[in-house]
DNA sequence: CATGAATGAGCTTTCATTCAT
DNA sequence: TATGAATGAAAGCTCATTCAT
């Protein structure tokens, strides 16, 4: 719908693959670490061994570098969903195949997950909308497409509404997410499940999985 | 549990009632508009008609005056919590009746529940270690207790674990409340559901309402 | 006509005295010396001993700062003129008394004269606007007074426009300025009348004199 | 007298016209709207269609850029000049050629006469000097010549010197001249003479030349 | 107790110039 | 000759906190 701006000037795209990465990577620790406002350019620039000059050149401003970090981080999380979402399995197996896949990443991507939620504080530019808009449509499309495959395979309930089933799916994924990758949710999730939930992967999984197939299920 | 260390001290306590009010109003509402970070203390010092100084007799830091406005927050929406989970009523009506006040309180108290959604990034004191205990322990606690009941009722199944429900139930109505109030939950909100989520609290009430009590029904 | 905004925030004005005008010659010396953009918040600061936030304190801005120190300098030069202009003497007399006015205090204010030869290029903020009309509305209507007084006492032709005979007036005066003040200026000054106008003070005022007398009497 | 040392290396002389030209009046426009210090070097490359690298292989630095804008400018203006001074007309009808053809050129070459009076504020430099009397000489000889020869006609009294005369003559046309062109003269300008300033050309022209001639007349 | 002036470290961003290709 | 990516010093401004009055 909007024009699309680019996060990246054509310089940064030239670069080689290696050097753009390293370049990413070290943001995305950096904006992590210290959050969107305490993080420090010029560290960054140190960090990745260019010039403070360099970086300006590569992206327009601090919220550029840092939304490009969002950008590229969430490619691969959709590439995880475009995995399991359109497979041949049945709704109940796909719902087991996410949560495992979200287990699995938030602990891995740990640090991409701490970005996005600082995505809320960076305030409300057209960039900031652009990105956001991005994140969310594909999951809202694929999420609304599972449920009605499910309708439509007899697996899913019809009395209600494709969308917001979809929404309440999300909201328990983001969640979960977040559960795994965020201290401070980390924390809540240990004051409901105890302590040890980093061994109680599976009786999650499977708790969820019961959960969401019941509320479901025709 | 925790050595309650104070977030105000007697100074502040002392204080005439009125003069407690506005200053932590004027200070949520900083923090809720401008973010932790971006909130100024002289400026909320000024609105609120004290001097810096004094400011700095009634709190230790600008942290400190943060976690205090939160503590004060929640305590109204605990109230709410408070009156509608230990009720007479089934659990399915008790579950309408949440859906609902959040519906409510998340319009009235939108700057409260942002300000909620800022503790995440203030770093990990000791303090706020224990506010946050201090929430989410009550919650956890209140809604571990509404899922029991339901099971001793019968109106709940027995084969899912009472802090697990109580965990997934929390994380949609968390998530709920940030649909209404963050500007970001907001535009996915509508992203899943259109634009019109103003006028459909009665649909996304049902349909939670059915997608709740299919999933915990025996 | 527009607001007045000040300059100045209350904390500059309860300064003592001394202070204030230390801050205020130092200023005006960096500013005259380096130009408004070459100029150094920091130094300033620095050389006045005091720190960099208290001067944020006093001025909003590097740019309230440079138009302050005009302001107060311009007070100076308008008391010359008001001591002069009113003046019982003839009109030829009161050009000649300008003159030497010119000649003196270009020199002892040679900083503040170069300080207004960098208002052009400060930008058009409403602030400069509002200063730059204080200055010239108050060498215009002078001047155009003292033309209208020639014509009543038929000291002065009367086919020519007050305002225009004040324009031309004034210009040759800033011109005048500036020669003795601005280096450039000065440059130009000596390849018309040759290296040695310092010396030239008394010929360059009468031959001024002349010029003026005979291009305004009847 | 001075060893002229060149604005422009051998490179920039080789290049074809067009281009030539194209790169002097890119550059023209940046230090006109922006300033010398905020004009951009490599936007000023970018909007020519040629590289940093080969635009400093055209000229040493910023400043010779400058310095070469002013010099083709300049010559421009001084063809209007020698046009006007040495023809047969009389002094009266010079000056009046001289005021209409300020009146026209300060609108069509605006940006060139505010570069003009950038000049002050890039230092002092031997290139700066270099050109600065380059300008004024030309000047101060024509207009000394112009009077010297009213004084042989009898058209000008004999009791001013020559070099004087020229010097205010020139000020009084330097300063119609930003009158005309600089945002900061102009609203001086309105300031003396009203808002209308735009359709009182002829009567701006025919007050100066009865001003001049009266103060000149034998 | 109350005040509010003073502090100063710290951070983003710009841009003239260089030099390897 | 031409290119344009890389450089990095430098500067305006903010704001939590202190402490003398």
């Amino acid at each position: 719908m909007e024009s699309k701006r680019k996060l990246t000037k054509a310089t940064f795209d030239n670069l080689p693959d290696e050097k753009k990465l390293l370049i990413l990577k070290t943001a995305t620790n950096e904006f992590a670490i210290h959050g969107f406002d305490h993080a420090n350019i010029n560290t960054i620039a140190e960090k990745a061994g260019i010039s403070i000059g360099s970086l300006y050149k590569y992206f327009g401003s601090k919220q550029d570098l840092f939304l490009m970090t969002i950008h590229q981080g969430t490619e691969v999380l959709m590439h995880t969903l475009q995995a399991i979402v359109p497979s041949a399995k049945s709704f109940e197996d796909k719902c087991r195949d996410l949560i495992k896949a979200i287990q699995t990443t938030s602990r891995e991507q740990q640090q991409l997950i701490r970005l996005y939620s600082e995505l809320t504080g960076v305030g409300n530019s057209e960039l900031v909308q652009q990105l956001s808009y991005e994140i969310e449509a594909i999951s809202a499309s694929m999420y609304t497409a599972l449920i009605k495959n499910g309708q439509d395979t007899g697996e899913i309930r019809l009395d209600i509404e494709p969308a917001m089933a979809a929404f309440l799916l999300d909201n328990l994924f983001i969640s979960l997410q977040f559960s795994y990758a965020s201290e401070y949710y980390q924390q809540r999730f240990k004051i409901f499940l105890g302590s040890d939930i980093e061994k109680k992967d599976s009786f999650v999984c499977e708790q969820m999985v019961r959960f969401l197939s019941s509320a479901l299920k025709p």
